[in-house]
RNA sequence: GGCAGCGUAGCUCAGCUGGUGAGAGCGCCGGAUUCAUAACCCGGAGGUCGGCGGUUCAAAUCCGCCCGCUGCUACCA
């Protein structure tokens, strides 16, 4: 057999100066998704989560609750590393940007950019508000009648010249847009590439990329006075992990560049324009593709705590479980759009599309294997016109699935298999095979039997979003574990007849309103 | 202000380079059925395709203008 292609995918690692919220969780889910799909579809995948957890608000909110930065990460880490069992994510590796193996890496990168010419110690000057705590382009600011200048935010700037080291940005404006230009695919959703290139084509100054106001980050090799710019530390995480600064490392040589930054739209700029710079300038390749999803909104409206409508994703899958979540976050919101959710919109695809279309097709047919064939799945006879076609709508899942996947469309792979779902569905429902039961048994057996093949088929496609429910499911039909990649799709690997099948069991239950409380 | 995009049935949205009767899912109404998780299946409900004007034999689909909305317009991430 030859050897698996690889496959690098990566979300952006999670500030961890709070509590994970549903945008971290819904970035966590949908690159779970995607890792899986391509694991099952027969690439060697390398999946990698973590936190960024240095930078001026880490301190900032560390020092208001009175602790040290590690403290707060100690409190903190592990609620983000706890999304990984909450909601089935198979990540291999999780990093924090304060280890050891990253400083290394870091300060490695920064060295190569320096020995590439690309950095320089100047002076960065700007507008500093100092009850922002941050600096603001002259355009921002405001002058007032009485002399006064005011940043964006009504609080009075001053003019700041700081001591800082600058990357050579500029330089690579042309390489950029060409890079843009040879891969179209570079940055997606299309929306995001328009406005990154008119962003780039604009032209690029020089970028900051040190600072000296606080120490909470990782010093830049030689002058310690000076850490790295948060975005020069957290990129790189995506490099250390596969053992950078070892280039010659297995993990690096087999899966850099990264097929896949999942990230939040907000960040396209720092993944999109920045990390391939630092890349080049380092001598590395840029990453092969950078999406940017959309964000949730909680009945449409942002999330905030003064609004009050803040969900914790973990109560989400508490009260509805994991896998329908994931799933309707998955199906209800088109990848790379933003999205909408509440408890009426998870409860309606729940019960719609799992309870009452997979999970009751499996629960109908397979019932009528236990009850009239024993539990043994029957031997097909002759296959009627619209049994060829069952099977070949279910055998034609794949193609359809891998094309959306291919452009990370997640919502379209799903709508493809509920497609055949509901063709499962009406042909169960036009073959009545609880009508043949006597006047035609063998037809029932055929019917039965298509119907438990389509399933299996539904099953194995739909593991990356209901890993659990999908096993269940496969677990009715008796299918060996060994059994349950894409490779088995399609007609090659048809269930056996004459398999003893367990007793079926409901894998999808709806959801029932719990009583309302007496008031 | 500049650049880009959007505005289609109650809701969420498909409708590519103009031409069979303007669609899907959900919701709703009616019917059928009882194998099944009161599920599935069948049928229906009729929306000026944001507004006005233009090009054309023909426009939701092209052009112009107007109204409304969104994103981007560098070092807060």
């Amino acid at each position: 057999m030859s050897p698996k292609p690889p496959f690098y995918i990566t979300t952006a690692i999670a500030y961890p100066n709070g509590v994970p919220h549903m945008g971290h969780a819904y970035e966590a889910i949908a690159t779970d998704c995607i890792a899986r799909f391509k694991r099952l579809d027969g690439f060697d995948v390398r999946f990698l989560t973590g936190t960024d957890e240095h930078g001026i608000k880490m301190l900032q909110t560390a020092q208001k609750a009175g602790l040290t930065p590690a403290d707060l990460l100690a409190r903190n880490v592990p609620r983000f590393a706890a999304m990984g069992p909450a909601f089935g994510l198979s990540n291999d590796d999780f990093i924090r940007t304060t280890e050891a193996r990253h400083r290394r890496s870091a300060q490695a990168i920064w060295e190569r950019m320096a020995a590439n010419g690309d950095i320089y110690k100047s002076v960065y000057s700007g507008w500093y508000s100092v009850r922002d705590e941050a600096y603001y382009a002259e355009s921002e600011t405001v002058l007032t009648g009485d002399g006064v200048r005011l940043g964006p935010q009504g609080t009075p700037v001053e003019w700041v010249e700081e001591e800082s080291y600058f990357f050579r940005l500029g330089a690579y404006q042309q390489r950029l847009l060409d890079y843009y230009d040879a891969n179209p695919g570079f940055i997606m959703p299309e929306a995001r590439r328009n406005e990154v290139v008119s962003f780039v084509a604009g032209g690029l100054q020089d970028l900051s990329i040190s600072r000296t106001t606080f120490d909470w980050g990782i010093p830049v090799p030689g002058d310690p006075k000076h850490i790295m710019y948060v975005w020069v530390d957290a990129l790189t995480n995506y490099i250390t992990a596969l053992g950078y600064p070892d280039t010659q490392a297995e993990l690096f040589r087999s899966h850099w560049p990264a097929d896949l930054h999942v990230i939040g739209k907000d960040i396209i700029r720092f993944h999109a324009v920045y990390w391939p710079a630092f890349l080049w300038s380092a001598g590395l390749d840029a990453p092969r593709r950078v999406f940017g999803h959309g964000f949730l909104f909680n009945r449409g409206e942002k999330m905030s705590k003064s609004v009050g409508n803040v969900v914790d994703p973990f109560g989400l899958v508490e009260t509805y479980g994991v896998d329908p979540v994931r799933y309707f976050f998955l199906r209800e919101v088109a990848f790379g759009q933003d999205g909408s959710y509440s408890h009426d919109a998870i409860v309606a695809r729940m019960n719609a599309d799992l309870a009452n279309d997979l999970g009751n097709l499996a629960q109908r047919s397979l019932s009528m294997v236990g009850k009239n064939l024993d539990g043994v799945l029957p031997v097909p006879g002759t296959l009627s016109p619209e049994d060829e076609a069952m099977l070949a709508l279910a055998d034609g899942m794949l193609e359809k699935a891998r094309a959306a996947m291919e452009a990370q469309a997640i919502h379209l792979y799903l709508a493809a298999v509920w497609a055949v779902v509901a063709d499962a569905n009406r042909y169960f429902a036009a073959a009545a095979p609880w009508a043949l039961r006597k006047s035609d048994p063998e037809k029932m057996g055929t019917v039965l039997w298509v119907t438990a093949e389509v399933i299996r088929q539904i099953a194995i496609l739909v593991q990356p979003v209901m890993p659990g429910s999908a096993a269940k499911l496969l677990d009715l039909l008796a299918v060996p574990g060994e059994a349950r990649d894409f490779a088995q799709l399609g007609p090659v690997a048809r269930l056996a007849p004459g398999t003893r099948l367990p007793t079926p069991i409901g894998v999808f239950p709806r959801y029932v309103e719990p009583e309302a409380a007496p008031q």
